[in-house]
RNA sequence: UGACACCCUAUGAC
DNA sequence: GTCATAGGGTGTCA
């Protein structure tokens, strides 16, 4: 066979060998374990492949029993091995590799192993242990916490901003917080109410450069008040966060966390728009609500432990814009909807002398910054849910 | 060296006919940094290899230009950047970001920045000291380039302007912003300027299938009056697309994707009909079934990416109608069952008073209307491929 | 030989 | 879910 084969682009003499012959070559261990139309594709997959396993059907369905292992007196295993996967796509214990790899691939930390004999190789899975990571279902806030916030009246429907995980008091709405900036509460300063159980302490500081916490000096603990106000002093920070419950599933809600500050009123925790609820979508989106509400000629520090989110805003996007927005499949860019804002808005930040600056943060680390902005943001995707289930 | 290339995989004797596209690949970081003949050889090197860097290209010259970091074609970012490594492993100016990236990653306490003119970043590095931790974070942009960029703010063609509901603040048009700022809103305090909530900006419009914002097409700009309403008037628009899994192979599930508009009953999205499950039959089919949905006697505008499809329908057909449906090849024609109602019904149309015109699409291009259609598309593939496996 | 589609993977990063 | 870097293929016509 050695040429001719799978031609299809020429015009020239004979072409396809194809459905002239009602073949159904069944690859079941190979390259590419498929069902092939032809000998000579088959060949492809099986020369030099150790262990191939492939036969020949007279039609589709029989080939496809053949590899179903369900199949009658289809597949014959030459030496019987069970494929143990321990943590994959589908933990279990399978009969063939195809099967066992089909739950491997693409998958991270995946563990599995073969055995000789099934006994072996359920107590292998039956053995994994660890993180479950149920998390999804995790309730941070209590219900008092929410419906308070929700009665409060907000220009956007359906988003909430100023929501914090450790607000334990209730916050007058619209109109009054202008009078409550000049008024009794200072914003952004990091205070917390009393009986705050969250785990802030206002006498100490976490110093985002080697990621320690520290106590504040004197000049800190007296000075809170001019970080979030100030036309002058530092960089405001930011932590952003996204959160897609189920993500890459068809029902994944996802929700957007922006936190400046303990009861910051610009905090941001509300459900994603629009109908492509993605985790990274929930990333771009909490950065473009960062510099969307931070004010224009102020340098900002966003801390993202979304390395894709950071890279779109930072690197790729100089090509994407010189390449008209294709990625390297030749695909249109993805997200490119936030992306673009996102930047502009940067550039515009940029024009009116304010830098915009990223840092990337280890997500699930010890940032309380990050872990507020994750709650904000899971909280916003909850909502989300819950608008779902109250839709329907 | 020219030849060799490209084996090496398999153990089997020959096996890939490519074509003699002399390869080179330039491992910058990985294991053993070199220039390489086979991809083979370069997946060596990189495998398991953190953040390694390497690129094919297609002369020797410029993958060496890539390896020295002095190459001057080696990444041609048509927007030349300087990248300033101030502290890395080998502090420097580089011209391509991998380049620097090689210097940086691993290295603790790095310092880059990158700059617009070389002179700028040569500056950055003779200035290695006095750490301020704002040089640790990537600012991409130098006053140089936002500049430029601005200048040429015509790119809104097509162009989202983000999904924010919650946006804070107005902007574009650079004066304004900067009267913005400097003038009576506070700083810092996240409320909505004056001028903010108005918001209504007759060159956007909410886009209800992805919730985003966009900017209009000048379509919808100048005849947005029309367009929308028209029980009447105007052709009626019509998006195909066709989706095939595992295109090409025995199992292959097909999908037909046909978008009329958002939330439109009309919409189509079905797995493709038949045995043969092919792109070209989807994209056929999603083209017969818009025909046959709209009414016989209004005119039509069916957006397609498929140059196949649309050459059937339109040039070719008229060929093969006086050879007996034969091709270039003297073969019959592939996918007359298909063709043949088509052409049929658009002659209706024709007799009707209606045309049916072809819109040709570059695919995965920025067409929100073909991005629908191939979404129904691929929804419908997913369809059979479900029913195949719960069939068995 | 070209064109347009449609796919299947691997590696790395998060 | 996404990007980057790579590799492989068919469907179809002229």
């Amino acid at each position: 066979m050695a040429d001719a084969k799978s031609l299809s682009t020429t015009s020239s003499g004979e072409k396809k060998r194809k459905r002239a012959a009602p073949g159904y070559y069944a690859v079941k261990v190979g390259r590419r374990p498929d069902i092939y139309y032809s000998w000579s594709d088959t060949l492809e997959q099986i020369t030099g492949f150790k262990n191939a396993v492939h036969r020949k059907f007279n039609s589709l369905s029989e080939a496809e029993a053949f590899m179903n292992n369900d199949g009658p007196a289809a597949a014959k295993p030459l030496q019987q091995k069970f494929y143990a996967v321990q943590s994959g796509r589908v933990p279990g214990v399978y009969t063939d590799w195809p099967s066992a790899q089909a739950q491997i691939v693409g998958w991270k930390g995946v563990k599995h192993k073969s055995f000789a004999t099934r006994a072996e190789a359920e107590a292998f899975v039956a053995a994994r242990k660890g993180l479950t990571y149920s998390d999804l279902s995790a309730t941070p806030y209590s219900r008092d916490d929410v419906e308070s916030e929700a009665s409060t009246p907000d220009a956007r429907k359906g988003c909430k901003v100023g929501d914090s995980p450790s607000k334990k008091q209730k916050r007058n709405d619209g109109s009054a917080v202008a009078a409550t900036i000049s008024g009794d509460i200072e914003l952004g300063t990091g205070l917390l109410p009393p009986d705050a159980e969250d785990g802030f302490d206002r006498t100490i500081i976490f110093n985002p450069i080697n990621g320690d916490i520290e106590y504040k000096t004197e000049a800190q603990l007296s000075a809170q008040k001019l970080q979030p106000t100030g036309e002058f002093s530092g960089p405001i920070i930011i932590y952003t966060d996204g959160s897609s419950l189920g993500n890459g599933k068809a029902r994944a809600v996802a929700g957007v966390g922006v936190y400046f500050g303990s009861n910051d009123p610009r905090n941001v925790s509300e459900p994603l728009p629009g109908t492509r609820q993605t985790n990274q979508r929930a990333e771009l989106t909490a950065i473009q609500r960062a510099v969307d509400i931070v004010p224009i000629d102020r340098e900002v520090l966003i801390y993202s432990d979304s390395n894709y989110a950071i890279k779109c805003c930072t690197e790729w996007f100089t090509k994407w814009r010189v390449n008209g927005w294709k990625n390297a499949s030749g695909k249109s860019v993805d997200n490119r909807d936030i992306i673009e804002p996102i930047v502009n808005r940067i550039e515009e930040r940029q024009l009116a002398g304010a830098q915009t600056k990223f840092t990337w943060l280890k997500g699930h680390a010890n940032s309380p910054g990050n872990a507020a902005a994750d709650a904000l943001a899971v909280n916003g995707a909850r909502e989300a849910k819950q608008m779902l289930a109250t839709a329907q």
